[in-house]
RNA sequence: GCCCAGAUAGCUCAGUCGGUAGAGCAGAGGACUGAAAAUCCUCGUGUCGCUGGUUCGAUUCCGGCUCUGGGCA
């Protein structure tokens, strides 16, 4: 019998970090943060990961645990997670999954593990460098002829996924499809309530996003960047792919206005929910509580609490 | 007041040697199994400023008007 746990979803700045913290209090539990980005130490304005008064006494886990230079994956964010939910339950705790990152989230709950490969393996930096020198043709070829049913699912301008589904080929010597579906079929390592969070109306996601971007830039969104940057991590990293911090990045350096940056960054934000809610849409285990105008998180925990009764979670 | 240039999709613009128009961006939807705040796919009818004229036919040519830039007074 998988044991329960809480993950609270939704699009960013929907109010999933207030909701699980008043979730944890009510029901004794612990947050564990599923986010590709608070993961990495000093970034807390731009991702808004929660500070301490907001973390108001309740222990949180995986945020800020990460060197910024380091590039972690749902792979290995999994690995470590999955032991920090094992230890809050032995504890007699409940564990809240709270996160923007669907991946990451699904990674820990449904258990399924990922094939061999990583950023910077031998069998990728090939693939790459192939990619570079004789372009998409020959590779898409080879994937067609490995495996179709990737090659029929996936489009030819994603190379990232088909590179990954020829490295996992290389690297096992079985397709990617083989793989996916054999994971697919097993059972959830964890047995979930998802509570999930989202505006009615889309206008009023918007206008939070650009209200919360405006804070976070008077709350010293540049200074965070520019520490970053003369720390010495490298442009490419990982960690610098976060919204806010790559459009920053040319306010840093002189090249981008401060203005022209922010309304980037308001965009790239409101693109980046709308691939979130896309992502969520499809899980239908989600129970939707739906914001109208105004963020009632006194009515979102009275209903999530009544949702996890029903559940027998508390 | 006069001269010149504009006025076309939410925005920036292209175009039609006269046969009712199309890009980028925005927006919407979707995909996603070791970079996922990433990566990728699909979707474009709009009084072509208003109004007369020429024409089988005008957004396109001609006249007038309105508005917006710029220049000259």
């Amino acid at each position: 019998m998988a044991a329960k746990i809480v993950c609270v979803a939704g699009p960013t700045a929907c109010g999933k970090t207030t909701l699980g913290v008043l979730l944890a209090k009510r029901l004794g539990g612990e947050v564990v943060s599923a986010d590709s980005m608070q993961i990495y130490r000093g970034m807390t304005i731009g991702t808004a990961a929660p500070t301490p008064e907001e973390m108001d006494g309740v222990p949180h886990h995986m945020i800020a645990v990460a060197d910024p230079a380091e590039q972690w994956s749902a792979a290995r964010y999994a690995e470590t997670a999955v032991p920090v939910v094992e230890d809050i339950l032995s504890r007699g705790k409940l564990p809240i999954l709270v996160g923007g990152t669907g991946l990451w989230v699904d990674a820990v709950v449904q258990g399924h593990g990922f094939a061999p490969g990583h950023a910077g393996s031998a069998v990728r930096r090939a693939l790459t460098e192939r990619l570079r020198r004789e372009g998409m043709g020959p590779l898409w070829e080879q994937l067609q002829a490995v495996d179709s049913a990737a090659a029929e699912r996936l489009h030819p301008a994603d190379e990232k996924r088909v590179l990954r589904a020829l490295e996992v080929y290389l690297e096992t010597g079985r397709t990617i499809t083989a793989h996916n579906e054999e994971t697919k079929a097993m059972p959830r390592r964890y047995d979930a309530t998802w509570i999930g969070l989202q505006f009615a109306d889309r206008a009023d996601m918007k206008a939070l996003i650009d209200h919360r971007v405006d804070r976070m830039v008077s709350a010293g969104l540049l200074a965070e960047v520019s520490a970053l940057v003369q720390s010495g991590l490298p442009r490419d990293a990982t960690a610098l792919q976060a919204i806010g911090y790559k459009e920053f990045l040319g306010v840093a350096d002189g090249s981008v206005t401060e203005e022209a940056a922010i309304e980037q960054v308001k965009l790239r934000s409101r693109q980046y929910a709308k691939r979130q809610l896309t992502w969520l849409r499809k899980n239908p285990d989600i129970h939707w509580i739906f914001w109208e105008k105004e963020r009632d998180f006194g009515r979102a925990l009275q209903i999530s609490t009544e949702i996890l009764t029903v559940r027998g979670v508390c």
